[in-house]
DNA sequence: TATTTTACGATCGATCCCATCCATGGCAGA
DNA sequence: TCTGCCATGGATGGGATCGATCGTAAAATA
C-alpha cells in the first residue's frame, strides 16, 4: 500500500466507473499493473464493496435525524440487545457506540416528520433498556461523502 | 418510480457490481427492461455515484469523531464562510446542519489521536466564528451503512 | 565495486464476458 | 384499438482479464 495505491482508491471512492485506462492514466501507471494493484486492493478487502449512493430527495428520504441514545444502565447484556434491535431496522442507516455525554449515536432516514414519529414510538423507543433519546434533525447536508482523505 | 425500481435500487445500495442479468432475476424482470430502468436511474439521477467503499482499519484510519461546533452568532455571513472552510477539509467526510443544541454535526476521519489534535487544532479551530467544539470518538460502529431503506 | 537477483512496470496480444442497442412480438389496461 | 410494458433474440464492440516478454532500477550479495 503505497502512494500510487492512495491515488487509486481516492479515484474509486470518487467514481467507481471508470475504466481502468482512465485511472491508470490519473495515477500514471499503464494499465496492467494498475489493474493487478485494483484486484489486489479487492481481494486483501481494502475495497469493502462498490455500491450506488442515491439522491435521497429524489427517493423521498425528505428527512435525517441523528438520535443521541443513552442506556438505562452499562451492562453488557442490556448493549447486546440493544445493537441487536438496532440491526433489524432499516431505517437505521448509522449506529455508533460513542464516548461522552451519551452511548450511541443513530443516524435515522425517513420520509417525513409522521414516519419519523412512528419511527420513534413504534420502532426504537421499544426497545428495552433505552433511558433517553435527543433528536436532532438535518436542516441542510453542507458535505455528505463516503471518502476518506488518503 | 415503482416497486421494481425500488428494488434495483436496494440492489445498486448493496453491490452495484452485480450485472444486469443477475439484478433482473432478482426483481423479476428480464434484462432489456431491468437494463433500461437502470439507465433511467442514471439520467434521472437518482443514482448519484458508484462509489468504492473502503476498509477504515485498512488504510489506517483509526479514529473517526463527531463534532458539535456552535457558531457565535446566527449570521448568514458567519455561517456561509464556516460552510466554505468546512468544504476545503477533507479529513471532514460530512457536514450537516442541524436543529438543536448545536449548529453543526461534523464526521471526521484521522489516522490516531495524534491526527485529531492536529486537526482541531491546526484546521477546525481557527475557523472565524466558532465558539464551542463537543467531541464524541466512536468506540465501535454497529452500523455503517450507505443504503436508504426502500 | 561488480554482479546478480528481485520487484516493479511497459507493451502487446488473445479471449470473452457483458453492456448496449435494435427489432420483433405478446399482453394487459386505458 | 391504442399505448405502454415486458420477453426474447441477436448483433456489436468495448473493456475486463490474463499471459508472455522485455526493460529498468534498486537492493542484495559476492
Amino acid at each position: 500500500m503505497d502512494g500510487i495505491d492512495r491515488k487509486i482508491l481516492m479515484q474509486l471512492q470518487e467514481n467507481a466507473k471508470q475504466n481502468t485506462k482512465e485511472i491508470a492514466g490519473k495515477v500514471g501507471l499503464s494499465v496492467t499493473p494498475t489493474y493487478e494493484r485494483i484486484k489486489k486492493l479487492e481481494q486483501g478487502e481494502v475495497i469493502r464493496a462498490y455500491v450506488a449512493l442515491l439522491d435521497r430527495a429524489k427517493i423521498g428520504k425528505k428527512l435525517i435525524a441523528y438520535c443521541q441514545v443513552t442506556l438505562t444502565k452499562q451492562q453488557k447484556k442490556l448493549a447486546d440487545n440493544f445493537k441487536r434491535e438496532v440491526l433489524l431496522l432499516p431505517d437505521i442507516m448509522e449506529c455508533h457506540q460513542v464516548s461522552g455525554n451519551f452511548d450511541y449515536l443513530l443516524k435515522i432516514a425517513v420520509d417525513d416528520i409522521a414516519g419519523f414519529h412512528e419511527f420513534i414510538n413504534e420502532r426504537l423507543s421499544i426497545i428495552n433498556g433505552i433511558a433517553t433519546i435527543h433528536t436532532s434533525f438535518v436542516l441542510d447536508s453542507v458535505k455528505d461523502s463516503t471518502a476518506y482523505n488518503l
